[in-house]
DNA sequence: GAGTTTGAAACT
DNA sequence: CAGTTTCAAACTC
């Protein structure tokens, strides 16, 4: 029979099978040429239901003989990859909503999907399935025929993987990142360690899925090297949660196509931050591992110099390379950008990806940096002195410190770790080069186990004493504290000897731009040891900007700040948690999609407003840059965000809506006026803005209302780190923008998936949009394209958003 | 910078 | 759970 044809009933046959839950399309279809004929897809059918003796024999009968043991890996996993979940869940102490974010929600989709026994599944597009199969095959077998696929399965594979080291990772880093030398070592990861991991860390593999779906494939070999190459367990794992961040970054911004970009993130990223250092490190290790298996590895991520676009970056980044000693050089050097094979190419992408996300950081930095420069040398000195020096010969004025700084809080955890390092620009460094491994380990941990696993405090905290030697304790559990505190975190050595190192140690008076970055309280009475304190609220330990009395929300009380925090969580066990929670997240924990509203992040208890209206940053919600929800009990809302009755703003009222627009119009101002710091702000959320590719429209900033000035929103919006890591990716794209929002942890979610952004998407989910991402600015909704800080339409923009946007489906606490 | 307003947090 | 107090940020002048 024609094989044509053949594989076309086959294909039929293990459509409909997999309408039973027989997946594999890839399985069956590698072996299509092998099998011989099916009948009617009907009889199939019949036979799979009841099989028969001759259906047995026939080809079709060997298929399902293939497919059947896939099936019980595939249960096997699934239930792993569930009690994973759940496993990853439980220690935390609340789920974080905002954590898992887009990737957990994601992972959770995908995970059902994944179930052969849904239906869903064979709906599913070729591409998940393929991942699946990917997922299956490399856990069964690698040589399973994927010819007929192609290219494509083998990306899967590739970026099965990838998710499998990356979930590895993130389960180790669950654990604390505990050595498990599983984690990376495995040279075989493909075979039969990609079982192991999957069940493990299914989690985290939909992300990684969703990345390669995306383009980024290759992490085959970057993993294997990295596999080989380290020994080290936690640093790898740390690395892979990095690679998965920065896949994800890709993702989001993705454009391979764009090589100039990713040479401009790549750059600034390194200069910037220590710990992008690191991870280009670790990138780059992979790279090696990965050349030394495929031949030399395009070390692209190093040299940017490959990529003819940013000469200036490029020197900066040799620059930096130079300065650091880091093993990033090294492997600079070693990369030279080959890269053209596959696998380099593979490594390249994911190097871009990093780069990507560094240039945001970059771009924020160097902005940050001229604010900082503006406003006075007093912050530079600051800066300099703890961090930017650090790398910081290495790092152009620009990028370096403040951009770390502020910046870093935007990617999450990664930021924690990264803020500190960019706080102290030697502690950055020292940690990266030293505890290269902890750093990573803290950041990818923070971005990857915080937000998406545990989210948990408990599990952050967890990682964070563990990693840092210190102890600390560092109470996390709001990936925005600890994005915009890092240096602070409690728990984070390095903060702790940066603020003890400093001088200065009592606070400065924040500048603007520092503000922004890092939280400050003034805290007289509370000791700083009540949630009164945004510091302690946040889960870092007062620093010297603070102008707190008789604090007690140091490292050096930090049995006391262990204790009362305790107490607090036991009071209310989401104490500590973010007060926004993006519908993502919520979807995801609930499994809702329904309850995907546009506005993407809700206020987890909402607010109790009565005279502010919810348009000043007394609300919560407002200053949350998200809207009221039903869950508030706030009185005559106008919450610009959204109301709590779920209208959307429009200008029915026309005082609210004009007072609405003068706070928009407001924040706008400041924010313009402050727009450096606000982009500072930016980077610190990773949202969605994609650094790298430059969305034509940015959204309008959810959070606009938000003056930066008096704020600086924390920066951690990394979160995300992400969380993050995604987000922080995303961040680097977002406008000016985006506020950072100070109290919330939506830095990630909420503020990455900007409702607005979703709204204005629409629909439209963008291939990125699955990630979330997307839109990049969260700015207001102003149409795409729009520029709605700009355009005298402001109103109009701003109301069509508000239109769009659904009723806010009540946020649901996380359990 | 001081004072006021506001609403969350804490307390009862 | 509701009411009150305390607190610190946000805001105003």
């Amino acid at each position: 029979m024609s094989t044509t044809k053949e594989r076309e009933e086959e294909e039929k046959v293990s459509s409909e099978n997999v309408d039973e839950g027989n997946k594999c399309e890839v399985n069956v279809k590698g072996k299509g040429a092998a099998v011989v004929v099916m009948d009617t897809p009907e009889r199939n059918k019949n036979q799979i239901a009841t099989p028969i003796s001759k259906f047995e024999e026939s080809p079709f009968s060997n298929f399902l003989n293939n497919l059947s043991p896939i099936k019980p890996v595939k249960s096997a996993h699934f239930p792993q990859s569930l009690n994973t979940l759940s496993f990853a869940s439980v220690p935390s102490v609340f789920t974080s909503p905002h954590v898992s974010s887009i990737r957990e929600s994601r992972f959770l989709r995908r995970h059902l999907l994944s179930d052969p026994s849904k239906p869903e599944f064979a709906s599913d597009n070729s591409v998940k399935v393929d991942t699946d199969e990917g997922m299956l095959d490399a856990v069964n077998n690698s040589n399973k025929p994927k010819e007929s696929f192609g290219s494509e399965i083998s990306v899967v594979e590739a970026s099965h993987e990838c998710s499998k080291l990356a979930v590895e990772l993130a389960r180790s880093l669950n654990y604390e990142c505990s050595d498990s030398p599983s984690t990376l070592p495995t040279g075989g990861i493909r075979g039969k360690s990609l079982s192991e991991f999957a069940g493990s860390s299914v989690t985290y593999v939909p992300l990684v899925q969703d990345i390669f779906g995306k383009g980024l494939l290759r992490c085959e070999v970057n993993m294997d090297g990295t596999n080989e190459i380290d020994p080290n367990k936690e640093p790898s794992g740390c690395e892979w949660e990095n690679m998965i961040c920065d896949a994800t970054d890709l993702l989001i911004f993705d454009s391979p196509g764009d090589p100039e970009a990713f040479t401009k993130a790549t750059g600034p990223n390194f200069r910037s931050f220590g710990f992008v250092s690191n991870e280009m490190q670790n990138m780059q290790d992979f790279s090696q591992v990965s050349t030394s298996e495929g031949g030399g590895d395009g070390s692209e991520s190093e040299k940017p110099s490959t990529q003819p676009g940013d000469e200036t970056q490029v020197k900066e980044y040799a620059e930096t390379q130079n300065m650091k000693p880091d093993s990033s050089l090294t492997n600079d050097g070693m990369g030279v950008g080959q890269s053209e094979k596959t696998d380099n190419e593979m490594v390249s992408t994911l190097y871009r990806g990093m780069r990507r996300r560094c240039l945001v950081f970059e771009m924020v930095g160097p902005r940050r940096k001229h604010l900082d420069e503006g406003s006075g040398s007093s912050s530079v000195q600051e800066t300099d002195g703890n961090l930017a020096c650090n790398e910081k010969q290495v790092l152009p004025p620009k990028a370096v410190n403040e951009s770390s700084r502020c910046i870093l809080p935007g990617i999450g955890l990664h930021l924690n770790a990264l803020a500190a390092s960019s706080k102290d620009g030697k502690v950055v460094k020292h940690e990266a080069n030293n505890a290269s491994g902890k750093q990573l380990l803290i950041a990818s941990a923070s971005a990857v186990s915080l937000h998406p696993i545990v989210t948990g405090q408990e599990s952050l905290n967890k990682s964070l004493a563990e990693t840092p030697g210190e102890g600390a304790i560092v109470p996390f559990e709001n990936s925005v504290p600890l994005m915009e505190d890092v240096c602070r975190v409690p728990g984070y050595v390095n903060n702790e000897e940066l603020n003890q190192t400093s001088p200065k140690k009592k606070r400065r008076r924040l500048e603007p731009g520092e503000g922004e970055s890092c939280k400050r309280c003034n805290c007289k009475k509370s000791k700083c040891l009540k949630l009164y304190c945004e510091c302690f609220a946040a889960g870092v330990y007062c620093v010297e900007p603070c102008a707190c009395q008789d604090c007690f929300n140091k490292p050096i009380h930090e049995d006391t700040v262990l204790a009362t925090r305790k107490q607090i969580e036991s009071r209310n066990p989401l104490a500590f948690a973010p007060k926004v929670i993006r519908s993502n997240d919520s979807l995801s924990e609930t499994g809702d999609d329904s309850s995907k509203t546009p506005a993407s992040a809700r206020h987890k208890r909402g607010c109790n407003c009565k005279k502010s209206g919810c348009l000043k940053k007394y609300c919560e919600c407002y200053q949350g840059g998200v809207g009221c929800s039903i869950n508030c009990r706030c009185e005559g809302c106008k919450n610009a965000f959204g109301r709590k009755d779920g209208s959307i703003f429009i200008g029915t009222d026309g005082d609210a809506e004009e007072e609405e627009t003068d706070a928009f119009e407001k924040s706008i101002v400041d924010r313009t006026s402050h727009k450096n710091l606000v982009q500072s702000d930016v980077e610190q959320n990773p949202d969605s803005a994609p650094p790298a590719t430059p969305l034509a429209f940015r959204r309008p900033p959810m959070q606009l209302p938000f003056s930066l000035k008096n704020k600086p929103p924390r920066s951690s919006f990394l979160s995300i780190g992400s969380s993050s890591g995604i987000f922080a990716c995303q961040g680097v794209g977002r406008p000016s923008f985006f506020q950072p929002q100070p109290k919330f942890e939506k830095p990630f979610q909420s503020i990455q998936e900007d409702e607005i952004p979703e709204i204005l998407q629409g629909t439209n989910t963008s291939p990125i949009s699955g990630i979330k991402t997307s839109s990049p600015s969260r700015k207001r909704v102003s149409p795409p394209h729009c520029d709605f800080a700009n355009s005298p339409g402001r109103r109009s923009s701003r109301k069509l958003i508000l239109q769009s946007i659904p009723s806010f489906p009540s946020l649901t606490p996380n359990p």
